[in-house]
DNA sequence: ATTGAACTGTTCATTAATGAACTATCATAC
DNA sequence: GTATGATAGTTCATTAATGAACAGTTCAAT
């Protein structure tokens, strides 16, 4: 009993201690995505296509690592495709499935928004002088442990 | 040069590495807050105010804390208000400001949503299994110095 | 081939969140 | 004490995000 206790304690202490750095992160997301015309699924979106090579995805698979809602995601899609930093084409053998790609113009755009003078890259690569190598390493297996096992939970539960 | 890239590569990483386990507890969390009835900002705003001794703080407090628009805040609040989870009155001393905290009723409503089945402290309570009690303990800490920097620069540059 | 079920994404109506203008209170300077 | 400016919160009009119904495509069973 008093271990199931010190378990509560312990998983709010560490929900908490996420939150106090997470609503900072949020909180510059907001400000860069609207200092450069973005909504915040369309940030969202452009940073989930540039962590796979080629910066190509379907829409599926965005929504599924995203978590964010079909209607939402299409709407989303949509204005980066006006706005051409975004390319999107029916997948070849699946006429349902939607390939997106980010295009040479939405990489410049990239670039040129995360070297921005107050950008979330520079607050970040300042905080990070906060930590030694070696809690900087431990902190990102630490990340990679719960996040596994958060992401394996979400698939058991089938999502929404 | 290479040291300047090298930084921008951590900060990346690191920048990720919260977003992937981040993107896992605001899904939890946007699925309690629906499941009970409250918006985001309810949910946050009563998270906020259970942080603080006696779960009792001003409404100017809560906007500094959650980075919440007050015009967000204060439909927020009105809500909670009339279900009877808050109580508002008048700061003694300066009637300009709202004292917000939580009655008996929201203490019980809260109690009842964290023991929740499949609520984000079950999760979690799992989640931290993946984690030696070393880890976790320096994870706690990394976070704290991490977030102690980043509240402070905002401070700095004048949050609106 | 044909039917029905499952899937992917879009459209449209609705709800949630927000910025801007406003009200009331307080602090400061005269 | 009165005027001016700052602060805290509310109201209201607008924008952003979302759920539900829908259209087109694929897959499996007959």
């Amino acid at each position: 009993m008093e271990h199931e206790n010190q378990k509560l304690v312990r998983s709010t202490q560490l929900l908490r201690s996420f939150w106090s750095v997470q609503k900072n992160i949020v909180r510059f997301v907001q400000k860069i995505a609207v200092e450069n015309g973005l909504s915040i699924p369309q940030y969202t979106i452009l940073m989930t296509l540039t962590l796979h090579k080629e910066m190509k995805m379907t829409q599926k698979k965005v929504g599924e690592q995203t978590f964010l809602p079909k209607s939402t995601l299409s709407h989303a899609v949509d204005g980066l495709v006006q706005e051409g930093f975004l390319s999107r084409q029916q997948v070849e053998g699946n006429r349902r499935e939607m390939e997106l790609m980010i295009t040479d113009n939405g990489k410049a755009f990239l670039k040129r928004m995360h070297l921005q003078d107050g950008g979330i890259h520079q607050l970040f690569q300042s905080a990070m002088e906060q930590l030694t190598d070696k809690q900087y390493e431990e902190l990102i297996e630490s990340h990679l442990l719960l996040s596994a096992y958060l992401e394996s939970q979400v698939k058991d539960q089938g999502g929404k």
